[in-house]
DNA sequence: ATAAAACTTAGAGTGCGCTCTAAGTCAATA
DNA sequence: TATTGACTTAGAGCGCACTCTAAGTTTTAT
């Protein structure tokens, strides 16, 4: 089972294990995400099981808010092979604390979200009282 | 100090204060989120207190990754009054869930990354290791 | 053999949330 | 009084990340 990572797919197969379209999984090879797919003699995409691994975190990146043009600076540094090492990590590191600093803003508005669903229950309760007591109407 | 809920403010100020521009200020209303900020004789615009609140939960919203449209919703449930209380609060605690599976995915991503920082960390020391041992340049 | 489906490329179109421009009115200062 | 600057509106334009279309070739199924 180890020899799976040679396996070779499609691009609609590519599609359903990455949740991306094939219209995104082309565009981007375009931009440079992907950098040359292998064909197969047909002139149709064979993805290999490391380009599934770098789809799969490339979406990561994306899922966490870094721009198109940092990934295409990161996938630029992978292609250059080892000596890079050390650059790719820098920017995951400055990537890092960017989520870390998504995460204590989106706590913070939860929390400022959350009081004012509390509010609004105080409220419900004042009015409904009103309500059935009659008063006002 | 409790009087100050009255001052009213420029569109200027109000941009200072809620690092929104006044682009975006006049845009919120004409689409509906912020409705009939009242005018000076000239026909500027005069915001109170309640609307720099107001302007403030919105941005809450926005960056916890509300769409425009569902704060439209809930701008246009808070116009029709206190018989709309619980549909806004069902609105918000639909938006709390929503923001708590953001929290989740973030740090699930967050420890992918750190991962692969960690990993970077170790091909480094080993890269470096080769290249001070001069195996095979 | 032929039709339907899947693939290719280049490039146009879309939706979101602003962001800016144009044309004009009003207000404050030299 | 003149001019600089802030304000008004309606509507066009922009950047991002896709998403789709058109035109053509290849593969698969009947």
């Amino acid at each position: 089972m180890v020899g799976d990572m040679d396996t070779e797919l499609s691009i609609q197969q590519v599609a359903a294990v990455t949740q991306l379209s094939t219209h995104t999984l082309r565009y981007y090879e375009r931009i440079g995400l992907l950098a040359a797919i292998e064909r197969a003699s047909s002139g149709h995409r064979r993805y290999s099981g490391q380009d599934i691994a770098w789809i799969n975190f490339l979406t990561r990146l994306r899922a966490t808010g870094m721009p198109i043009r940092e990934m295409q600076q990161f996938a630029e540094l992978r292609r250059q092979g080892d000596h890079s090492l050390a650059q790719r990590r820098q920017l995951l590191e400055i990537h890092q604390r960017h989520v870390q600093q998504q995460l204590d803003e989106l706590n913070r508005n939860l929390e400022v979200i959350q009081d004012k669903i509390q509010h609004y229950r105080e409220l419900e309760a004042q009015y409904d009282t009103n309500t059935l007591t009659g008063s006002k109407h």
